[in-house]
DNA sequence: GCCATATGATACTATCTTCGTATCATATGC
DNA sequence: GCATATGATACGAAGATAGTATCATATGGC
């Protein structure tokens, strides 16, 4: 399950996306433009950066700008900067020991199967996509 | 993400369908095979019968027993018994009132595009499946 | 230089969810 | 009648989630 904060790291970037090559963003502008609690977005802007998917300036006229290409950042490298344990079906995906059948439960093979499913179509879903995707409904888009 | 209990759900159902046709099982049985908490599973295996994936039979020689053919159950019957919400990607997947961007939101269309998938995987796993799949391991199973 | 504005870093708190336990009631076969 | 089984809830500890608060630090413009 994607938390709400990734839910609002994907909201941001978004944004960010919308308004790439227009030089650096507040944070404050995001949390308006995006309807996210300003100081809850803050902490998930310098994770960001902390992750390489942004930049930051600091100081007056400072703010927030994508580090890559919309083109080169997906929804995976969003949620996997959010949360290391990504979305995982079951944790015995990750940690197989946890589940003591696991030298030869079958459930741990389809749900593997399922999840690399799930992490490539994340994968293959990046900013320009969804960005593009939306400039077709543009009326309904914040306005800077 | 499935729950610890969903997992529990699961691995009991799996027990029960490798013994299939043999009568049936009490919960005691069941938890120490599979490795679960007594008291935590029996109140599993009563959202289970609730939701008429199990039968049950109480008294002395009482226990469970799969309502349906292992064939006729599937992951996704179990997950959904257990947990109404099931897996969901994302909250915005079941109900997009949460998200304000949700009228034009394109992240929304990805994720239920990929929950989709998901749930026709999960529906396409019966028990008989696993079953099968796992009966050419039977030396690592636990025996009754 | 000073100050408004911006991010960096981290500590804290309330609420919800998860995982598990405990208790008592009820049914049934021997 | 009694051991054994499930039915139905209530309870509690621990962890995750969502959000707040506080301070430090950098920088552009006056
Ligand atoms: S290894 Fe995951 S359910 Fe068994
Ligand atoms: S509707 Fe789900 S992120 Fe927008």
């Amino acid at each position: 399950m994607i938390t709400r904060e990734t839910d609002y790291a994907i909201r941001a970037m978004l944004y960010l996306a919308h308004h790439a090559g227009e030089g650096a963003i507040s944070a404050a502008e995001v949390a308006e433009a995006m309807d996210i609690p300003y100081r809850f977005l803050r902490r998930i802007l310098l994770r960001l950066v902390g992750k390489e998917l942004l930049v930051s300036t600091r100081g007056k006229q400072g703010g927030l700008r994508l580090a890559r290409n919309p083109e080169m950042v997906s929804l995976l490298d969003i949620v996997q900067a959010m949360d290391p344990e990504v979305i995982t079906l079951n944790s015995c995906v990750l940690k197989s020991a946890l589940c003591t059948r696991s030298s030869y439960c079958a459930v741990h093979d389809e749900l593997c199967r399922i999840q690399i499913f799930v992490n490539a179509e994340l994968g293959a879903i990046s900013l320009a996509r969804l960005v593009k995707h939306e400039s077709g409904r543009e009326d309904d888009l914040p306005q800077r």
